[in-house]
DNA sequence: GCGATAACGTACACGTGTGTATGGGGATGC
DNA sequence: GCATCCCCATACACACGTGTACGTTATCGC
C-alpha cells in the first residue's frame, strides 16, 4: 500500500493487522513471565510519541524498542525496515485524525453556526483530533516533500471545510475561503507557538474569538 | 554568554569577533589556492542553511564541514562542540530576525494604519524578517525547552508589538490582544502550512485579509 | 508428538557522528 | 629569522544506529 493508495483508503478497516487470539490466558501457565506479543501497531505507537516527543529524528528503532523492552528482532519481522514504519505512521495519521474533521459538516443541515460551534468544539475538546500529534506530523512534512504533500491535500480538505462554514453564515466567496483560512492558520499557530492560557482566560476571550472572526454573535 | 544574556544583548554590536586583515589580497602569491580562512559567522551561516532544510537533526559538524569543503579540525577552533553552535545558532536568530519586528512601531506616531501597513510590508517584502528561518526555529523550539523559552518570549513580545498597533486602530483591550493574536497566529500558520498562492491570487486577496483582520479599509 | 509458523533474541558488518589529542603550514610581530 | 598565533588536517577512541543472517522459543493444527 503506497502512501497515495492510503490516502484514499482509510476506514477500509483492519488493514493487516491478523486477529489473534488473546494469549494472556495461557501466558502465565508457564513458568517465566510471558508478555503478549507485540503486534505492528504497538511500535506505530511508540513511534507516534517519540515524534511527537523529540520529532522525526529521534523516531528511531534501537530507542524504539528500549522503551518497548524489547530488541530490534521483533522489529524487522514485523516492518521491512525503518522506512517501512514511518509509512505506517503517517498512513496512521491519516486515518486518526482527519476524519473527525469532516464529521463536523455531517447533519446540521448548513446550519452555519451550529457548524462553527461544532468545529470550536472539536478544537477545544481535544477528543477525536490531537493537536500535539497534528503538529508533529506538519514539522515532520517541512522535512520531507512525500509527506509534505499528503498534510498539503489534509490541510485544503480542512480549509475547504471550514470555507463552506462560512458560507452557510452567509459570507460570500472571496471572504468565505479567507475567513476560512484565517480560522484555520490561527488554529495552526496557536499550537505551533504552543500558548497556554488558563482555562477561565480561554472562556473570557472564546466569545471575542468567535465574534472576531465570524462577525457574528454566536450566542 | 549564556542564551538568557544573549536575548538581552543584541545588537551589541561586534561580538568575539575579532578583525582579521584582508588575506585575499595576499593569497594569490604562494602556491597553492590558499583560500580564505572560515569565521565563526561562516559556521552559524551553513547551520542554519542545514537548519531550515533538514531540521535541527539535521545540524551536524561532518555535512557542515563537507558543505564548507572542510574538515572538522577548524569547527572545533571556532567552537567547544555542537552545543556551543547551535547556542550561537539561536543567539544568531534573535539578533537578526526580532529587530525589524519592533522597528514596525518606531516613527509612525500612533498612526495605527500606517502601522498595520508597515506590519503587512514587512511580511510581504521578506526582506529584514525571513519566515522561513523563523519557522525552523519553531520547529527547534518544540523539541528544547530551553530553545522553547526563548521563542516564547520573543513571540509574547512579537504579539504585544501587534497589539499596540490595534490598540492605535481605536480597538479596546480584550478584543485588541485577540486581534494581535489571531493576525499573528495566521502569519505563523500560513508559513507552517507552507500554502503558495500566485502573486496576483496574493495581491487580490491581500485587500480582504486587511478588512478581515481589522475590520477597517485601509485604502 | 511433530512440523510449521509467529515472534523474538543474538551476532556480525558497516556507516556515520562526536570529542580529543596532536601536528603542521602560513601569516605576523619584532 | 625566529617565536607566536591563527586556522586547519589527521588519527584515534568511542557511541549509536541500520540491515541482515541465523538461532531460539512458544504455540497451533492435525
Amino acid at each position: 500500500m503506497t502512501l497515495d493508495d492510503a490516502y484514499y483508503a482509510r476506514a477500509e478497516g483492519e488493514g493487516t493487522r491478523r486477529a489473534r487470539k488473546s494469549a494472556k490466558s495461557t501466558a502465565a501457565k508457564g513458568r517465566a513471565v510471558q508478555r503478549e506479543p507485540l503486534a505492528r501497531e504497538d511500535w506505530i505507537l511508540a513511534a507516534r510519541k517519540a515524534l511527537i516527543k523529540g520529532g522525526i529524528g529521534a523516531v528511531r528503532i534501537v530507542p524504539l524498542a528500549k522503551a518497548l523492552q524489547m530488541t530490534r528482532g521483533g522489529f524487522y519481522w514485523h516492518f521491512k525496515g525503518r522506512q517501512d514504519l514511518l509509512d505506517a505512521l503517517l498512513v496512521d495519521w491519516v486515518q486518526t485524525n482527519t476524519e473527525s474533521f469532516e464529521s463536523v459538516l455531517k447533519g446540521s443541515g448548513h446550519n452555519g453556526i451550529a457548524e462553527f460551534k461544532a468545529l470550536v468544539d472539536l478544537w477545544i475538546a481535544e477528543k477525536d483530533y490531537n493537536p500535539a500529534w497534528d503538529t508533529a506530523i506538519r514539522n515532520w512534512a517541512r522535512l520531507s516533500r512525500r509527506v509534505g504533500a499528503v498534510v498539503k491535500r489534509v490541510d485544503e480538505q480542512r480549509i475547504e471545510v471550514i470555507r463552506q462554514i462560512f458560507l452557510d453564515l452567509g459570507f460570500e466567496d472571496p471572504e468565505a475561503l479567507v475567513r476560512a483560512r484565517i480560522t484555520y492558520f490561527h488554529q495552526v499557530g496557536y499550537y505551533t507557538l504552543g500558548l497556554e492560557d488558563s482555562r477561565e482566560r480561554r472562556l473570557e476571550l472564546l466569545p471575542v474569538y468567535l465574534a472576531s472572526l465570524t462577525s457574528r454573535s454566536l450566542d
